[in-house]
DNA sequence: AATTTGACCCGTC
DNA sequence: AGACGGGCCAAAT
């Protein structure tokens, strides 16, 4: 069959939308990830962006928004602002340290990988 | 169809 | 550590 209608493309944007949603939907309570990290584990590497935006229009109260931040570790909302305060405190309400805006922890664990190949001496 | 915008990322100074 | 600039991708105007 050749019908393929509008909804090809379509169909397929909904779905990485939906591992998306899907791979912050799985980030354990008490951790945080970064935009691009979600993106790659969603099979989606360098559309750290399209996480952004699906975030930006995200209507679902349940979904973990707050464990996504900046490469950083820092929010990525404006100081001061409603988001801003709302997921620093949604975080620490889970254990996380934020100082500044910031989480102490790094949401790239590469340096971990480094360490435990090598070993404390 | 071209331009602008956005809860971004990375290398470099 | 923070500041600048360029790059990337997708949706909205």
């Amino acid at each position: 069959m050749s019908g393929r209608g509008p909804s090809a493309a379509a169909d397929t944007a909904a779905a990485a939308q939906a591992r998306i949603l899907a791979t912050i939907r799985a980030i354990p309570p008490g951790q945080v990830r970064g935009y691009g990290e979600v993106a790659m584990l969603a099979g989606l590497p360098g559309r750290a962006r399209l996480v952004a935006r699906l975030l930006g229009g995200n209507q679902d109260p349940a979904l973990p928004w707050h464990r996504v931040l900046r490469s950083d570790g820092r929010i990525a909302f404006p100081e001061g602002s409603r988001g801003f305060r709302e997921q620093c405190q949604r975080l620490r309400a889970e254990g996380v340290a934020v100082q500044g805006g910031r989480v102490k922890r790094a949401p790239t664990p590469a340096r971990d990988l480094d360490a435990a190949l090598w070993g404390p001496q």
